[in-house]
DNA sequence: GCAGTATATGTTAACGTTAACAACAAATAG
DNA sequence: CTATTTGTTGTTAACGTTAACATATACTGC
């Protein structure tokens, strides 16, 4: 592998130059640069990460944290990792995944080796849930730390207004002539579960609609669980005339098990999303969904940590980004 | 964070005694041992990387590559990463997932650099299927790589012997009096997949049984699909009276499918499994099924990739490790 | 008791890069 | 035409660690 110094031996100038014109910085002339950037492409020289990082004192690579349960229950995240990767990409940082549950990050003591090895400079952190160990230590130490899809005070966060979709979401239905609706509930322990949920209630109660304990199914935010109990609630009696899934995989695991069952989606019962994954627009029928721009909240999130490890951490206030959802019209929902 | 040389200072013995302390080295005294040792704990001392790295022309890490398909369909790679983790972590090594599809490690050149500077030194890679671009690259360029769950020639390779494990499911179901037996299959491109099924179908004719071209049920080793299917199958008549299927979570898949349609498991039908991931034994019925031993495949590869990097995958000659399996008799299949 | 070996410690240089400063030339101002 | 600024290039030291060699001391065998 070619070195600086190979470069700075072919083309004559000095590894300081050689130096300047791989890190972009001016005051080098228009010949050097030239000269040294094709002798770059010729050796194919890439510079020696380590070196680097010694000499910086950073990694310039970011940990992803996500949990297991996350990686096997949504989709979702997908697009938004892809939206940090491509970010990323752009930025010269790397990106690492860390599966929270795992002997990786299991420990606080392991965390703290990340940052103080400079193995690591920055988390991105997706929905945490509402006891996860971890965040107390980010705090604490004020590691450079962006969470997506929760928002937490004193963190940098890219969120949407949970409240906000979901009231467009059931006034979606109201607005369609429901008016018994039910909701397929998520993760106990999640903030965006709880907000959903909360103004789920909220909602009903401001328009006057009835709130029956038993149309709320528990997903936990999986195709199966979500499946499962919608075939008991179909062996328990009636059925509301649309149900507000609070997430879409939990949508999809619905709208099979009423499938299974002969129930006509939407001709027997209405049905809405929340995310919009790649899937919701392939099943049939194309699912009706409250939009979450997953894809930029990565990118946004990506940006945000790459700020915030180049200034400090400590420098720049923090603050939550909050990005507008809406409504995308497909074919699960009918009027009444 | 502490340095080597904040440790020298400390105990007064020079940097390299220190440095002989932390790598264990011999033709240390033990008063010196000890003396740096406590210094170690007391600084809370941990080797810089990056500085290591760079002397050592070495990351210390390998990279674990897989698809976001695996993630998604299948639980069973969780514990294969399990046994991986829990190996590496004894050997001084670190572990990055790269999940292929992403950026990451989507260009030979990416994966190339990868190595060149020194970033991974070696590549786990699980399941990889038939037409995995960057398996030429890993072999061409004789990068260290172990693959676990498939066998390709001039890998090293830690697998199960997918013919023998068939075989043992199936004549399992014989010796319990079944006839008529259909199989749930995996996803068409991976070796695993084909391998069963070629088994499946060698075994059935050994034991001059039909084999009835409706009983495939395609499942893609997802969940969703072989419910899916299932229920199709269910919809157009006659069942068999044992179902094989390629990996648990597809028989957990259709199990649902069955019951939704109250189909007794195992009254009505047997079904059988392959992997034996967590959630067998938890459902109902508990699932019988061909395990792999999956934390120990992962330890295995763990084991072996550090070998090849220590050694040199050029001088150490490749093998496949095959590792035995066996049936767990749990309640989801009856006797007739 | 002396060469020869083993054990314990230290010194120096190197890994590849960048920051900080120094040097020099060319351009501008007065 | 000198003084000052601007632009371009180079030199040195540093980041934290380990390899290779050097030195010193203690232990062996005869």
């Amino acid at each position: 592998m070619a070195t600086i110094s190979d470069i700075s031996k072919k083309t004559g100038y000095s590894i300081m130059t050689v130096s300047r014109v791989i890190n972009n910085s001016k005051n080098v002339s228009e010949k050097a640069r030239k000269a040294i950037a094709t002798a770059v492409k010729d050796f194919n020289y890439t510079p020696n990460s380590a070196a680097r990082r010694l000499v910086k004192q950073k990694s310039q690579t970011i940990g992803l944290i996500i949990t297991y349960e996350q990686i096997f229950s949504s989709y979702y995240f997908l697009t938004i990792m892809k939206g940090i990767e491509e970010k990323l990409e752009k930025t010269d940082y790397n990106l690492i995944m860390y599966a929270s549950n795992s002997p990786n990050v299991s420990s606080e003591a392991k965390l703290l080796n990340l940052i103080n090895q400079k193995l690591i400079d920055g988390f991105l952190v997706i929905a945490p849930s509402k006891d996860e160990f971890f965040m107390n230590t980010l705090h604490t130490n004020k590691i450079p730390t962006v969470i997506i899809g929760a928002s937490y005070p004193f963190f940098n966060c890219v969120d949407v207004d949970n409240n906000k979709a979901t009231f467009l979401g059931i006034e979606y239905l109201i607005k369609k002539g429901h008016k018994s609706i039910g909701m397929i509930r998520g993760t106990k322990n999640r903030y965006d579960a709880i907000e959903r949920e909360k103004a789920f209630i909220e909602c009903l109660e401001k328009h006057g609609l009835e709130i029956n304990k038993r149309w709320f199914i528990d997903g936990q935010f999986e195709y199966r669980q979500a499946h499962l109990n919608t075939l008991k609630l179909l062996d328990e009696g009636t059925l509301p005339t649309a149900l507000f899934a609070a997430n879409d995989l939990m949508a999809i695991g619905s709208m099979d098990a009423l499938h299974s069952r002969n129930v006509k989606i939407p001709g027997d019962i209405s049905i809405i999303g929340f995310d919009d994954i790649d899937l919701a627009k392939l099943i049939q029928p194309p699912l009706t969904t409250v939009r979450q721009p997953l894809y930029n909240m990565g990118e946004a999130a990506a940006s945000r940590i790459v700020e915030l490890v180049e200034k400090g951490a400590k420098k720049t206030a923090s603050q939550t980004i909050r990005m507008d959802t809406e409504i995308v019209e497909r074919e699960s929902v009918k009027k009444l």
